[in-house]
DNA sequence: TGAAAAAAAGACAAGTATATCCACTTGACC
DNA sequence: GGTCAAGTGGATATACTTGTCTTTTTTTCA
């Protein structure tokens, strides 16, 4: 894959946590709002307490929120919390002649890896949550949905993306 | 991870190849040179032949051979052969509401995705080759190495990249 | 024709990512 | 303080990726 599961999930989380803000969100309601199993969504959202990013309460009205503003919370810090992200440093054939760079094959395939790193870090959350084309960031139902905006009930008008 | 361990063995593969042209390389050659265990690399190959980029021969002086011109093979057809790049088409949450489109997180993932597809895309086999920077495409030892060029018995002097 | 070299094919083993479940702890509210 | 809601941590299951090994098939060459 390319970002694994668990930092997609974790990506979906954070991004309703800033939709969500105010009071707290149980496992059950993350779990409906993105879409991820009840059962491993705690072990996603682990790693994201002990960095810093977001904050459990336990007991009765507890849940999770974010502890970060969301307006300089960029994708790759939680992609990082969850599966770090790894740039090619050394010559993964531990070939000596390469031991102070990388041959054009690995210094291709890292600065794609540099390339990917560069636009999560300059992606906010704030940010994905602002650019509103008409679909707000994930969720249908409950909570965060104010208005969705249909504008006519036959489908296929918004024209942003298909393929 | 970002590409699979075995589209990394394989564009290894693919290069060392291109590398090699002449007379068909054997798994033990293939092996040692792109430090692949020999064991593994026939499962790396096996999709590659299938798709024609490489053909392999059995026999006494058989092995594998690049069946392409590595002026027009890239690095994205390699790896799509191996472990295909899946771009996000449809809202992994299945919500309804996001039949026609993706919601400004998904679209942000499959953009980066597409980035990275468009430079698989643009880079040959062959260009690789090309760019020589002082350092060879992986390898060291045996058959390609013609002139590594060492500038001196000490190391350390060519400044290409580092960190 | 036979022997040896080589890839192909398939069974199997190990490791990692994903997912589930349950017992435990913490905290709020009565 | 008791009770119940909620997160935590650990054990376990499942699936997929990576890796190994053995047998079979193909091919060349003597």
């Amino acid at each position: 894959m390319f970002v694994s599961q668990t930092a997609e999930y974790a990506l979906r989380a954070v991004v309703w946590l800033a939709q969500n803000p105010g009071e707290p969100q149980t496992t059950q309601q993350l779990a409906e709002g993105t879409q991820v199993s009840v059962s491993y969504l705690p072990k996603v959202l682990q790693p994201l307490g002990r960095a810093g990013v977001l904050t459990s309460q336990r007991g009765i009205n507890g849940g999770y929120s974010l502890d970060r503003d969301p307006e300089d919370l960029s994708v790759l810090e939680i992609v990082n919390c969850v599966d770090p992200i790894h740039r090619i440093k050394r010559c993964p054939l531990k070939l000596e002649s390469h031991a102070g760079g990388l041959c054009p094959l690995h210094r291709m395939l890292d600065d794609s890896i540099a390339a990917l790193e560069r636009r999560f870090a300059e992606t906010t959350i704030a940010g994905l949550l602002r650019e509103d084309t008409g679909l707000k960031p994930l969720c249908n139902s409950g909570a965060a949905v104010v208005s969705i905006q249909l504008p006519t009930p036959k489908m296929g008008t918004r024209s942003d993306a298909s393929t």
